[in-house]
DNA sequence: CCGGTCTTTTAACAAATGATAAAAAGCTAC
DNA sequence: GTAGCTTTTTATCATTTGTTAAAAGACCGG
């Protein structure tokens, strides 16, 4: 079975029609490693699927990057603040391995949605896990310190930090690249 | 038109059956200041509605708050991340004010949202909405030091200043009520 | 209008994190 | 294997934020 299919059945079952217009829908390409699935500046018109590799959201302020988040194999994201606006997105997307996407466009998504109930559950659920997710991070900000928020992203993600750099992962902490080199000597 | 009607109308139009099974599955309710429309430890399992009034969204961590959220007049929420588990609440809902409260039970949530379409696209753009707003605070919070997400926090959302506690705003903010009072001094 | 309570400010010191620079370590291409 | 580049560590000092305590101010009920 397509990896699309695969993740979109684990969230909700696709029935015949709906199931292989939404397969239709998507289009693969391949990224080389420093490549951007989307550059900042543009509007994000799609979902991305990545099935093999790794994805960063990031934006620059004044020189310093800070990144919203990592995406690895099996999920179906997009940047949806420029998804639902088509504002230019702040966010860039830039693969940091060889990665393999399926994306489906905006104008398919929304026909989908429109004609599918069950396509619309799925976003509606993909949207849900995103929500769940940013929140445990906001809290995660508000409550523990920068030691702390290192050790729950081992305990949590722990084999991503064998795919990113130090100085993302300080990125994502929103910490010093340096600061974290200091957090990990133990003090 | 009920509040309800109103505000979902701006999102999707919802007709005739829809409309009227979606207004009748609400249930109003007063909070005095200071009570609770969800305990921390309880399961989140309604989405509410404020008519008037003003709830805040917290948890404790060692005695101390941290805030996830203030909701006023006019808008429609839950917590999402006990309302699709079903566990147990980190946070409480608190009323800040007297407050009218329309509430609406995840089951009658979840038949109105298989029965008619428009219902699961008005709660899909609920989350879409608090996932845009979430992205911008985690943003805030990676890019921006105390000061001036204490500026942008008077910019975007300065009439609530005249609601809340700088306590409460300190708790928002992630910093000690001390430190935003010395951010006001000026220094 | 008074006493008590809660909120906010001010102050002094401590701890965490940032900035900068330099050294060390790791990687890659030839 | 080595030169050149990038990443990570180490060190020092500056800045921001936290902690604790006390004073000042605001609010509320009798």
């Amino acid at each position: 079975m397509h990896p699309v299919l695969a993740y979109a059945d684990r969230i909700v079952k696709l029935q015949a029609p709906a199931r292989d217009e939404f397969l239709g829908a998507f289009v693969r390409q391949e990224f080389a490693k420093g490549s951007r699935l989307l550059r900042a500046g543009q509007a994000s018109q799609h979902y991305h699927f990545i099935e093999q590799g790794l994805v960063k959201s990031s934006f620059y302020k004044e020189d310093k990057e800070f990144i919203m988040n990592f995406f690895k194999e099996n999920i179906l994201f997009t940047e949806v603040n420029s998804y639902l606006t088509s504002a230019p997105s702040k966010y860039q997307l830039l693969a940091l391995e060889p990665t393999i996407v399926h994306s489906i466009a905006r104008p398919d998504i929304e026909r989908l949605c429109r004609e599918h109930h069950a396509v619309e559950t799925l976003f509606k659920q993909l949207l849900a896990f995103a929500s769940v997710g940013m929140m445990k991070r906001i809290s995660e900000m508000l409550e523990e310190n920068a030691t702390t928020r290192y050790q729950l992203f081992l305990r949590e993600r722990g084999p991503l930090l064998q795919r990113i750099s130090l100085g993302d992962l300080a990125a994502y902490l929103g910490i010093t690249q340096v600061s974290l080199s200091r957090i990990r000597a133990g003090q």
